[in-house]
DNA sequence: CGAAGGTTTGACATTAGTCAACTCCGGTGG
DNA sequence: CCACCGGAGTTGACTAATGTCAAACCTTCG
């Protein structure tokens, strides 16, 4: 069955507002109970399914790191996600995988056919809520990445990425001030909806304002973790703020 | 079970290399299989469930139109989707909605517990699939919108906006040419990431070029489909095209 | 050492946002 | 019935943010 379960039921009041605080991209959790399966090792750059690939597995990285994009017929492209140790990728796709995922370095995955997980979720309803669950935290995901090229200025949009990953090493017991891009300008530039000269200049400026440290493009050490929290925020655009 | 079989099991061949084609936004076809559950009317402006309200029910739209959306902390609004008679809304919450669901005039839904939803899909693999068909649309919705505030012009936004509810009237039957806009150019907006005034003057610009007709700001007719679809296509915006 | 790819920086162009005025329409009440 | 009012939409002038183009700079790797 479904695992839809365990929601209070209860009639909706339709008078409390309860406006979300500035949740974060990239909120995905390790994905749990999932063992077995083959291993494959994907070079850097190599693709692990691209669009329109029969969605045939669902892949659990175990090292190195993903990149999730579409490209649209002009050649722009849109990165989706980044998927990291621990993480579930392929979901959702019900004929055909609808995204590329692209190894950004020598990255190793676990693989399982449908038919795995079919049978996995048969007999093992807890397993059937992580699913569940994975798939919410797709959702929750684009739609915070929605709000985030949609709405936010890049200044906000680099820190809030910056903030996202922090926090992605809070969860994994990382050091949070400590964050090392495994991705590009360009892979950040198009998941934030900028240009790499705009994520450069705006790493720049937060390396002057004292903000960050920057080493070899690749190191960023959060320096101020509550003004960059400011200017992920949205008050500190100029514009926006009341 | 969770009804994720049936896609062709086989190796990824990683050679070849299908980009999508512009695929529309508000993908989100008709939700069948469910029946019964209590009628609830909401007035214009009422919500149906708001950020934060426990996830004790998902609804469908039975008459009218929902506006699904997101609010950030300083007031910034995004839109996430417009929900139309025959649409699942409120999927994929584990515990608490994360987004609103506001009619824009008066509206009839239908609603479920999550105890329906679970007995239902607990004997009815059909009905499994639908859900997780279902959840895979929202997620693909939420992709195409990240695409569109991300990596579009204002006249590429609009006119895929258009192109979008176009296909929508296409796929119930109704007249492709002859859009009846259920939402302000408010909604519009905060759903494309742009102004009100920059959607208007899209939509003067439109009429000037003779790619639609206007009425009353809420009837659209669809002069020219051929060029709309250029115009939202992304070789048309002056830049992009190689 | 040289080439290539990624990054940074600068000067400039352009898009879309801002602010403000005006119009249009529907509803309300005298 | 008409005048007024308010909300939504439109239009215009101006501004600011970000994209564009171009060049220089580093690292890495052959």
């Amino acid at each position: 069955m479904l695992a839809i379960a365990y929601a209070p039921e209860r009639q909706e009041t339709p008078t409390r507002h309860t406006p979300h605080t500035a949740s974060d991209g990239l909120v995905k959790r390790p994905f749990e109970g999932l063992d077995g399966g083959a291993v494959r090792v994907v070079n850097a750059k190599d693709h692990v399914f691209r669009e329109g690939d029969p969605a045939s597995h669902v892949y659990i990285v175990e090292a190195g790191h993903l990149c999730i994009y579409r490209v649209l017929p002009d050649g722009r492209r849109q990165v989706m996600d980044f998927a990291y140790p621990g993480d579930i990728v392929g979901l959702g796709a019900i004929e055909a995988h609808g995204t590329n995922a692209q190894a950004t370095e020598r990255t190793r995955v676990r693989c399982f056919t449908l038919g795995d997980l079919r049978e996995k979720a048969h007999d093992n309803g807890a397993f059937c809520m992580a699913l569940y669950s994975a798939m919410s935290q797709e959702l929750v995901a684009a739609r915070e990445l929605v709000v985030t090229v949609g709405h936010r200025t890049a200044t906000e949009k680099v820190a809030s990425f910056l903030l996202a990953l922090s926090r992605r090493n809070a969860r994994r017991g990382t050091s949070p001030n400590e964050l090392v891009l495994p991705m590009t300008r360009s892979d950040i530039a198009d998941f934030l909806g900028l240009t790499i000269e705009t994520v450069s200049r705006t790493f720049t400026k937060f390396r002057h304002d004292g903000v960050i440290d920057l080493e070899q493009c690749v190191l960023v050490t959060i320096r101020d973790p509550r003004k960059l929290a400011d200017l992920a925020g949205g008050t500190a655009s100029g514009k926006w703020n009341a």
